[in-house]
DNA sequence: TACAATGCTTGTATGAATGCAATCTTAGAA
DNA sequence: TTCTAAGATTGCATTCATACAAGCATTGTA
């Protein structure tokens, strides 16, 4: 936490903005998530975080900050599912690496394109601020993959 | 709905980075609004809209995307917490105007100070990002309102 | 008057998120 | 070897959120 600022910070109130502007909008999300999947939300937040590799299931939880057993148990759903496999880890015998599968990405799609529309208050943006909120989520981006 | 693009647009991906960077946080958030308040997240959501204007128990339920039954158990909680206050609307003797309290600011009040801080990879963002954010949320609000 | 619609309330049922205790296996340290 | 810690699993208990059915009071209308 490199050169953080004091709370009540110019970030903090628009933070604050956006919390509020995604809250608002994520009950109909979740609905629409759950409706295409057949699946609860929470599953469908696991698998997104092993799109881009797969991870162990301590990695999983402290990612989704949960505990281990709920990790299981989300883990275990998605199996069922065939969405994700559980395999053994190349270096440490005790840790299991789950890996997202075909399936399991055709999902993240389908609700890539369907379930993600935005809200008119932002699709109704003016092209300039689209651009700048883009350019800006990008850099949001860069800075979680630390 | 005016001149609605079509899914996929550039909003709905900005929309869909949007609403994964918020509930990646959204665990820790509830957490520390209900430890800090004592009561349930969603109460606090209704607590929240109640900040600018009075509203009917419908038009609270509209906003918060849920039916009556869940909105008058709401209520009923904020109320016996001294958090709102059930009044007769002025106009409409079937409907029940719900307005704040003073100690349902305070409530507000304590969380805006301890509970929206924004994450690191929000916070870190240059200055000139951070203008940008808080200008683009002003237009967002704006059309909120309407 | 009779009837439908609005606004709110009570009660219930269900699915889901969360957390805790206890167990098992394997790895590494004393 | 013995002990401890890491990683995962099973099972349970609790709290919420959400939805639905049914009912009451009030308003407006046929």
């Amino acid at each position: 936490m490199k050169g953080r600022s004091k709370a009540g910070s110019e970030a903090d109130r628009i933070w604050q903005l956006l919390t509020a502007l995604v809250t608002d909008n994520l009950g109909d999300w979740r609905r629409k998530v759950s409706e295409i999947t057949g699946m609860p939300f929470s599953r469908w937040r696991a698998l997104r975080r092993l799109v881009d590799a797969p991870l162990t299931l301590r990695e999983l939880a402290d990612l989704m900050n949960t505990d281990a057993p709920a990790t299981t148990v989300a883990v275990n759903d998605l199996e069922r599912r065939g969405l994700v496999e559980r395999r053994p880890h190349p270096d440490n015998p005790r840790a299991k690496l789950v890996s997202i599968t075909q399936a399991g990405r055709r999902v993240m799609e389908s609700t890539d394109n369907i379930a993600h529309r935005a809200p008119p208050a932002v699709a109704d943006l003016p092209r300039a601020d689209l651009e700048a909120l883009s350019r800006i989520m990008k850099t949001i981006g860069a800075h979680q993959e630390e």
